[in-house]
RNA sequence: GGCCCCGUAGCUCAGGGGAUAGAGCAACUGCCUUCUAAGCAGUGGGUCACUGGUUCGAAUCCAGUCGGGGUCACCA
């Protein structure tokens, strides 16, 4: 009964073959749901019988149809319209259905697979604040991550902290001219941004003196860049880092702890938590080591300059440094340290990261350089490539200032879902306090759905300009219909009226719709887990509020025509905001109870 | 230039072999003494970039063209 389209696909199948002497294989049969304009819930298509039939199209379909009514007793009509047959199903199956879910202990959770999986997701630098692209990679993250474990998966976040390199030792070298020891604390400013201040700081001071260089002596910019005093200090710092040098990782210990202080405050914004962070500083010479052991094995190669390297030709990729004729490490030599370190963690089946696509390639390279090492957990390495986030101008830059900063995003949709509910005479009995908790959901539902509902492999078009919506197709449209339906259970459990699913109570189109709808909730779980695709449950939830908001405009389910069909819609409409919640939930949305 | 991704309504996006291509926003009409109007019902809006091919059937698959983006660093 749980599947009741594998089985029709069963019966199509065995019918088939009993009328035509020809076997077909049950999965391979094409059967789509009805759509709307037509009568029925299930379609078989039909065009992949002709052949054994030697009839027309229409012909097969009636012949058909009329041999599975006449063998399955859960059939209650079908009907032919060219080359499609539709199924109506009874009532009584529909209910079944229902009363189903009812009895489920959590419905949407799926069986253990017993399956590790880590998810690696964020992976910030550690020397300027969040933006926008860390958001989306956040969201994306978090909510694979909570599907994954929905579709069964014992899953692990993780965060990677690009916490070394010449990037923060610009901000601290800034920070040593500027900061006259100042600190977060002494001028009130969270610490990633201070930290940030510090960066952008650096480009102002360098771009000085490179124009004072090319003033001075008759040089091009580059060589400029070069030579510039903050430059060679940068340099300079981040050789005495390597070394060890105790002032310097003093400095560099202070600057990052700010950051993650400042970076805490964001997460706990969003709603989001890692079990474990990376450091890349930790595991780099990790990452040397495993570079030596393949120049041993002959996995890869030195160069006369004394640089490693390794040679993807045979697998359609060029040559790749691993290590620098300086023995320096390189990005890839970080995360090969990183992914031996997680496996010793988690001996994971599947090791998913989410980055941006503008790395596909970094990440064909890593699988392929763990896989020459004879590793075989790199089989299990999957890069979630997602597109990157547009302005109207482009792509983010921040050296021009276009980024759109994490903290500064979320406060404009705060107070944005604040200035609605100051509007509105609804929620007027909410304290101060209240208002900001529900201003605080509103808001980040509207951002989180605005980004999870968008296929994750397609770049996003954000205009700054443009405000998120917050009716239409939105978070807190799909809230809202939670918000009412709660209100009417409230009201229901006040009169203790006992909840339960009758057979034999007549269906109404709409209440079978969202039967249907209800039961295919399953599925969207597994399929979007399958596919790492957070907008598929996205796109399910809106339908399914959509459906449950126009049934609502429709019947009343208070004042139902009869106490049997209160029950029967209560029960609906309790089984829409279980699902509404759990898939909220999966998307990292919180569904409050009155809005 | 090589390789990869993307072109669907004015805008933002669904649909990824199946019937007459759907939503939201924006515009315009109606609907709150009835379970929350952040809602519902409706109108207008399309050469699914273009050309060819495969198929009973193509927005969907294949090839090419045009347009946009990414990548091909001893940057991360």
């Amino acid at each position: 009964m749980t599947n009741l389209l594998e089985q029709l696909q069963k019966e199509v199948a065995s019918v088939a073959e009993q009328l035509y002497a020809t076997s077909f294989d049950a999965a391979s049969i094409k059967i789509d749901k009805t759509p709307p304009d037509f009568d029925g819930e299930f379609t078989v298509v039909v065009f992949t019988f002709v052949k054994a039939s030697r009839k027309s199209p229409e012909a097969t379909a009636n012949e058909l149809g009329a041999a599975l009514m006449a063998g399955f007793s859960l059939i209650k009509s079908f009907n032919v319209v060219k080359g499609f047959l539709n199924i109506s199903f009874t009532d009584d199956c529909w209910l079944e259905i229902l009363s189903e879910i009812h009895s489920a202990e959590n419905f949407g959770q799926l069986p253990s697979t017993g399956k590790q999986v880590v998810v690696e997701y964020c992976g910030p630098n550690t020397n300027k604040p969040l933006h926008l692209g860390h958001i989306r990679n956040i969201l994306l993250g978090y909510s694979t991550a909570n599907i994954l474990n929905a579709a069964g998966h014992s899953v692990h976040k993780v965060n990677i902290l690009n916490d070394r390199g010449i990037a923060i030792c610009k901000s601290m070298v800034a920070y040593k001219r500027n900061g006259n020891g100042s600190t977060p604390a002494s001028i009130g400013m969270k610490g990633d941004h201070f930290v940030g201040k510090y960066y952008v700081e650096y480009s102002k001071i360098i771009e000085a003196e490179i124009s004072a260089l090319m003033n001075d002596t008759d040089i091009s910019k580059d060589a400029a860049e070069k030579q510039a005093p903050i430059y060679l200090e940068a340099q300079e710092m981040l050789l005495k880092w390597e070394a060890g040098d105790s002032e310097v990782m003093a400095l560099w210990n202070m600057m990052n702890s700010w950051v993650y202080s400042g970076f805490d405050i964001t997460y706990k914004l969003i709603g989001i938590d890692f079990e474990k962070e990376y450091k890349e500083s930790e595991f780099y010479l990790n990452g040397k080591k495993m570079v030596l052991e393949g120049l041993n094995s002959g996995a890869f190669f030195k160069k006369e300059d004394g640089s490693v390297w390794v040679d993807l030709a045979s697998d359609g990729l060029d040559q790749k440094v691993l290590l620098r004729a300086d023995g320096t490490s390189v990005y890839i030599t970080q995360d090969m340290g990183v992914a031996e370190e997680r496996y010793r963690d988690f001996t994971f089946d599947e090791s998913i990261y989410v980055v941006a696509n503008e790395q596909d390639y970094h990440f064909k390279v890593l699988k392929l350089v763990l896989q020459k090492l004879g590793r075989k957990y790199a089989d299990g390495i999957h890069h979630m490539s997602y597109g990157m986030v547009d302005l109207p101008e482009g792509k983010m830059k921040s050296r021009e200032g276009t980024v759109v900063d994490a903290d500064d995003l979320i406060e404009g949709m705060v107070s944005e879902a604040m200035d609605f509910l100051a509007s509105s005479e609804k929620n007027a009995e909410l304290n101060e306090t209240e208002k900001q908790t529900l201003a605080h959901d509103i808001g980040m539902s509207a951002l989180k759905y605005f980004i999870l509902k968008v296929d994750p492999k397609k770049r996003i078009l954000f205009n700054p300009k443009e405000s998120i919506d917050l009716h239409g197709n939105t978070g807190p449209f799909i809230q809202y219909a939670y918000a009412r339906i709660r209100s009417i259970l409230r009201k229901i459990d006040e009169v203790k009226v006992n909840i339960q699913v009758s057979i034999g109570t007549g269906l109404m189109p709409a209440e079978k719709e969202l039967i249907i709808i209800l039961s295919q909730y399953p599925g969207i779980v597994k399929l979007a887990a399958e596919t790492y695709s957070p907008a598929e449950i996205g796109n399910y939830l809106y339908l399914l509020a959509k459906k449950f908001n126009s049934f609502y405009a429709d019947h009343s389910i208070l004042k139902a025509e009869s106490e049997e069909k209160m029950h029967l819609r209560a029960v609906i409409a309790l089984h829409v905001s279980l699902v509404i919640k759990h898939g909220l939930d999966l998307l990292g949305i919180h569904s409050p109870e009155k809005m």
